[in-house]
RNA sequence: GGGAGAUUUCCCGAGCGGCCAAAGGGGGCAGACUGUAAAUCUGUUGUCACUGACUUCUGUGGUUCGAAUCCACAAUCUCCCA
């Protein structure tokens, strides 16, 4: 099978511009494309990674990539399917981000010779000249298509910025600049990016009378149609300083039932034909399958190690018992720690399980506190620095999980 | 350039000068039931020294015994006329 047929059996092609040009394309490895990714955050996240699995893939069938950061184009904030404007990022922030992105992303993307290259298009945005830029470029753009573009419709009603009506421009011309500058010939993006994509091709084929195409991957939506990856704390982020592999593996192992198969296919590579042997199991085995999927993901992002470890602390904790040792902890300073010990609402808020001792000591009063497996029954609990050197096992609700210890 | 209107707690949205920490919904969190799922039901959802006190209703001043509610100015946004 080849790579094209690989990509629309796993259900990850959304639109392409012309489909038997792309498949011949990109089958033979004739492909040089670009992914842009703009720094709104210090760490990629879920939707992020699907692209760097794509751009994987394509690269393992020969193609080469482009990676852009947009450098320059975080200046502007992408209004796309956004319902209000993007708050406007500093250029340290910016540059900052950059970095961070780079970093992470260096896991999973070879860079070097005749590879994937890195690109930000800070480099060319941010030198234009605007009149230039009009004559050259704003004459190609029917203000009359742009307003009809769906990626507008929303803001149409809620009013929309001169600064991010001109994004699709910027994105339009990276696509642009990238076709003569390294003969990059095809772009891929979320598919909330059609309209900015198009405006691309659209612009080279003026411009330089070639055709070049665009290819959009469909969004992570679960069964309600919203988009994956998010909770309500935010993103589920690549950083393990800001979703640890414990909670990212959780994040994967609770998906519901419905979307396990959908996601085991979009985004890991196990091949074909296990997710259709997968795909027949029986019922009963759907959390053996959330497993998988955890583990798979957790391995992609964070190595092996961390996904063993996540697993065999994800086991022990919900089988019950004993092996805590992998358990996420909070160290507890020993100056936190009064004479008479440290009382068990100071203790959870301290490991984060309530924003406030408000909050706190109603989830005690609710019973979803426990202690090393027994439901606290009242706020006069109080642990003294030797009781936390063992180390206490607090769990909030079901599945939250953290060891005290003292640090 | 001129005119009209809006701004309420995580979000939407109600709110008479005192009975407003502020209706209702969504979302979140917890409990029950389960499979670390979904659905359902229940409780809860500003902070703290928690049967009481304190700080909130875009910001700053003012009127008043008392202001989310009235006035002035500022900021931001929406709409209408040019």
């Amino acid at each position: 099978m080849q790579i094209y047929e690989e990509l629309q059996a796993r259900g990850l092609i959304a639109q392409v511009t012309d489909e038997e040009e792309i498949r011949t394309l990109i089958n033979n490895g004739g492909a040089r494309f670009y992914i842009g990714f703009d720094p709104t955050a210090d760490s990629l996240h879920v939707g992020h990674f699907m692209a760097l699995c794509l751009m994987k893939r394509l690269q393992m069938a020969g193609n080469k990539p482009v990676v852009l950061v947009g450098g320059g184009t975080g200046y502007i904030g992408d209004p796309s399917g956004r319902s209000d404007m993007r708050s406007m990022l500093t250029p340290e922030t910016i540059e900052h981000n950059c970095e961070c992105f780079k970093k992470q992303m260096e896991r999973f993307i070879e860079f070097g010779e005749d590879k994937a290259i890195m690109v930000n298009n800070a480099d060319w945005l941010l030198k234009l000249n605007y009149v230039e830029l009009l004559r050259e470029v704003g004459a190609c753009f029917s203000v009359n298509n742009m307003l009809r573009a769906e990626c507008y419709k929303q803001r149409m009603e809620k009013g929309l910025s001169f600064l991010e009506f001109n994004y699709m421009i910027m994105q339009a011309y990276d696509f642009y600049y990238l076709n003569n500058k390294y003969g990059c010939n095809m772009q891929f993006g979320g598919d909330d990016q059609w309209s900015n994509m198009l405006a691309g091709t659209d612009l080279i084929r003026r411009k330089n009378s070639k055709d070049a195409y665009a290819m959009t991957i469909t969004l992570l939506l679960n069964s309600e149609g919203k988009k994956m990856g998010k909770t309500a704390k935010g993103a589920v982020w690549l950083d393990p300083n800001k979703t640890s592999p414990f909670e990212f593996y959780q994040y994967w192992r609770n998906v519901e039932d419905q979307d396990v198969m959908k996601c085991i296919r979009m985004l890991t590579f196990i091949s074909l034909d296990k997710i259709d042997a997968m795909e027949k199991w029986d019922d009963s085995r759907i959390n053996e399958k959330k497993e998988v999927l955890a583990y798979e993901l957790t391995a992609l992002v964070h190595g092996a190690e961390e996904a063993e470890k996540a697993k065999a602390v994800s086991k022990s904790l919900f089988a019950g018992g004993g092996d805590d040792a992998n358990m996420p902890t909070v160290e507890v300073a020993a100056a936190d720690v009064p004479e008479d010990g440290i009382g068990i609402i100071d203790l959870a808020v301290l490991c984060g399980f309530a924003p406030s001792k408000g909050e706190a000591r109603r989830l005690i009063q609710q019973g979803g506190i426990s202690v090393n497996d027994e439901k606290v029954q009242g706020f006069d609990l109080r642990f003294t620095a030797e009781a936390l050197k063992e180390g206490v096992r607090l769990r909030k609700g079901k599945k939250v999980f953290k060891k005290a210890i003292l640090g």
